[in-house]
DNA sequence: GCGCTAATTGACTTTTACGTAAATGCCGTG
DNA sequence: CACGGCATTTACGTAAAAGTCAATTAGCGC
């Protein structure tokens, strides 16, 4: 496990930007240390912008994925605040398993698209 | 089945504003037909929004939507156009298969945290 | 036919998530 | 030490996807 990754090197394995980022640190969502005024990404900031990649293939905006990350953390120390925040991420797999429910039935209308348009093929006449 | 729905009736079942639904209209995404100037929303457009609606969930932009769209209706005549569809609807599936490994992986990532929690609870004394 | 509600149109505004450009800093190499 | 090559900062720009507002206009209920 490597110390440090500089900018460049992550945003080449995760094929964004530097300017990216630089927006992720802006809106906190990772805090890497600086050596001078260079930024220095540690194995954890790495993990946080696997994690922000993730979210976003999943359409999840940069707020919402702003509390995902915060229910990664630690968890807190006073109850009332875990009672809380247990309830935060029941929330949050409802609204994931909504996204299942539709991905599964976005996959079943594409198989149904497919299989029409190999079936026209062999109406054709065509081997496929 | 009804024969037509007017634009509030949608709005309300889809909870979307009846800006969106002209938006949708001048995007091309669905045809309403009229009387006079009062759109009439056919069954079939019914059916184009609640795909719109899924493809947003799960963070299609308008354009992939379209795409999509695209994608369900009636296969084209030509061998080429055919076998061009089967290449992009092999390349959307492929988009959602990644979509729903990263759905997996951040369910999982969840169900860890609310583990944390519960436990963290258990040390506080707290019986859930 | 009248009035009111619902719908339409068009223009303008907003928010999100960055892109892009300009000016400048830092650092290893020849 | 000049240079190339990244990095950084600041500031402004932009595309997508609507929201908002104002000015009509159409239907309907009576």
């Amino acid at each position: 496990m490597r110390e440090y990754y500089t900018i460049t090197e992550l945003t080449r394995e995760f094929d964004v930007s530097t300017r990216t980022l630089r927006f992720y640190e802006d809106e906190g969502l990772v805090q890497p240390v600086r050596r001078g005024r260079t930024r220095l990404f540690r194995p954890s900031d790495r993990h946080l912008i696997r994690q922000i990649m993730r979210g976003k293939r999943l359409g999840f905006s940069i707020a919402e994925i702003r509390e995902i990350i915060q229910m990664y953390k630690e968890p807190p120390g006073e109850v009332g605040q875990l009672k809380l925040m247990i309830k935060r991420i029941e929330e949050k797999r409802e609204d994931l398993r909504q996204k299942r429910r539709d991905l599964e039935e976005t996959l079943a209308e594409l198989d149904q698209a497919e299989e029409s348009c190999v079936e026209r093929l062999a109406e054709l006449g065509v081997n496929t």
